[in-house]
DNA sequence: GTCTATAGTTCGATAGAC
DNA sequence: GTCTATCGAACTATAGAC
């Protein structure tokens, strides 16, 4: 197709197709998993195909990695009342919108090893700095209760669409912070 | 092999390989999730051959779903104090041991969806018991988020096996316990 | 043990941008 | 004229099914 200017130059072209596929490997892994994930539904999904797929991202696994690493969350720390506020604020925000990428590595951890180490190292990282600022002996399990907590409620509402988790973030909130808190203070 | 006297009888050894094939099936899908679990391979954990288990199944689908039926927890009812105690119980318990069929219906709902609708048809189930028990206009939200911290928890501790939550069951509990009560008595 | 479908990967060709 | 984004076809291995 002939243009009658060079609206898109070809590294501009390149970017866009790039950005295309990794949205559409976002979705795709987010939806199915990894396995059920084909780098053919990705390519149609992209408006592209497979070999293209292949030679931008070298594989489906480098795809997936790109696609699927998680943004990290900001430093946590402060007094318990603090620490418990950080939480609160780091929990709404998780329900309130639907991290992509997030979901991504979240819905593969469970058959996907690669994926099962980026969701544990973010978790890891989190729960050291919260079990840190927190007192008692039981300071590390209290913190690893916060990430199971935080998991079961990201999961149940985003990608098991558990019965009554679809109430607005601050309906869930209401019932989920005082928890949290409790957890902070001990 | 010729035996000196029929000690296992031809329904007796079916019935016995039956089952080997249907233990390493629930632990490999539990390891592995479905999509990543070979008939192959179930066929060799079990000592035996692929064609042995479709003879016995009809079909990897079918033989998943005998291996992944998740056994239906006892009632939930009465006060709502009654209700935390109950919930506490049946939390300790699965904390306390690795229910293999569970495990793998949890591990395979994320990509599978028969399973998805077999964990959240146990799930739904007990919330409708919680939640009717419940007073407040916000009951379906707390048995809500009564099953979303169950599930954070046992899959935290038996799948994802993240830090603090190799505790025993009592410390778990210890913290956790009085979040279900908050959650029951509202 | 064989058949068949699927999916990751590779490769050569094309055509439009520079 | 050269480069490279793009595409289609084909190769290969794996795994469910019979």
């Amino acid at each position: 197709m002939r243009r009658l200017r060079a609206v898109t130059t070809r590294v501009e072209q390149r970017r866009r197709t790039e950005t295309r596929i990794l949205t559409a490997a976002r979705q795709l892994f987010g939806e199915q998993g990894f396995d059920r994930t084909t780098i053919r539904a990705i390519a149609t999904r992209a408006g592209s195909d497979p070999g293209l797929v292949m030679r931008y991202f070298g594989s489906k696994e480098k795809l997936f990695a790109q696609a699927a690493a998680i943004p990290a969350d900001g430093p946590i720390e402060g007094s318990p009342e603090q620490i418990a506020e950080q939480l609160v604020a780091a929990l709404t925000e998780k329900l309130a919108d639907e991290p992509a990428a997030a979901l991504a590595a979240l819905r593969a951890m469970f058959t996907h090893p690669e994926a099962a180490e980026e969701v544990r190292a973010a978790m890891t990282a989190q729960q050291r700095q919260v079990a840190a600022q927190l007192s008692g002996d039981d300071a590390l399990v209290r913190s690893g209760v916060i990430g199971a907590l935080t998991l079961g409620l990201v999961i149940s509402r985003h990608l098991v669409r558990l019965d009554g988790l679809d109430a607005s973030p601050e309906e869930l909130m209401a019932v989920a912070g005082p928890l949290l808190e409790k957890l902070a203070t001990g």
